[in-house]
DNA sequence: GATGAAATCATTTACGA
DNA sequence: TCGTAAATGATTTCATC
């Protein structure tokens, strides 16, 4: 396997491929072999190299949040006690089902998480009594994401 | 298909089918079909329900940006002018690869954005040269992200 | 809803160019 | 890195319960 600065090197039929399975991670490796001209096991052998770099971490089904009936996505800066250590209140965090994302950041919050919720009701519960009840956590500010207009992996 | 309160009912199995696949997107229906003890037909014909019902809304590679040298993720809060449209700048964000999420949100950004960048330069070059160059944007706060603890999708 | 059987198609390995 | 071939395994459809 080439190695350039550090990163494999990854030429145009590895880009189709990954594109595509980047798309529909179910499409037959043989309908990908087809379109690009080569044989499947070629392109087997490709994705296992590309597997063994580490670039695919994984493959997902993809869930329609909206279906299950939560319709609100906010965001959520957390300011924590200089007392509270961090790994702690994550794992409080870790503990919520409607907590999606949690990063720990610069700026004025310790801690800024995604959450999806129902509906206001539902997010004014998870806020007041899941989030506001972890030790640590002092103050809260939260907005709401109306409308999500992009949603996309790193291109390849 | 049973609907309950404008939702489809999914019972223990279609949850355990949903979770092995969000998951794994490429793990062998046989193989969840003998796991459960369900023949491989009633698996597909459970997953052909759970797509039409538009919970399943596709599948896709997980690739993971480090490899690629994508170290730095970090939100920016961006302020437009009144006269800014919004759909405009939208626009031109999509025309910006790095941009993974956009959001209209409530509270005094007029849009927010999640972005992923391979360093701090990157990030200042993105800051200063595509995003502030865009019409209408007048300032832009920005955090980033030092490490993000939890990534996932909602518990099925 | 579930099943088994059958046809079609995909994955995976080994080997040689 | 690619291809072919062959074995195994998975998907998909259908008639039926």
């Amino acid at each position: 396997m080439k190695i350039v600065n550090e990163q494999i090197a990854i030429d145009g039929i590895d880009k189709i491929i990954l594109r595509q399975l980047m798309d529909d991670a179910r499409k037959p490796i043989l309908e990908i072999a087809r379109q690009v001209g080569i044989s499947g096991a070629a392109i087997h052998q490709r994705l296992r190299k590309l597997e063994k770099s580490g670039l695919i971490s994984g493959s997902k089904f993809i869930v329609d949040p909206k279906i299950l009936g939560y319709n609100t996505m906010a965001f959520v800066g957390i300011y924590l006690d200089r007392a509270m250590s961090n790994p702690k209140a994550v794992k409080q965090l870790e503990e919520i089902p409607e907590v999606l994302e949690c990063h720990y950041t610069t700026g004025n919050w310790s801690i800024f998480i995604k959450i999806l919720c129902k509906n206001n009701e539902h997010l004014m519960h998870l806020l007041n009594k899941k989030i506001q009840a972890i030790e640590g956590v002092s103050r809260t500010e939260t907005f709401i994401s109306l409308n999500q207009q992009i949603e996309r992996q790193i291109q390849i």
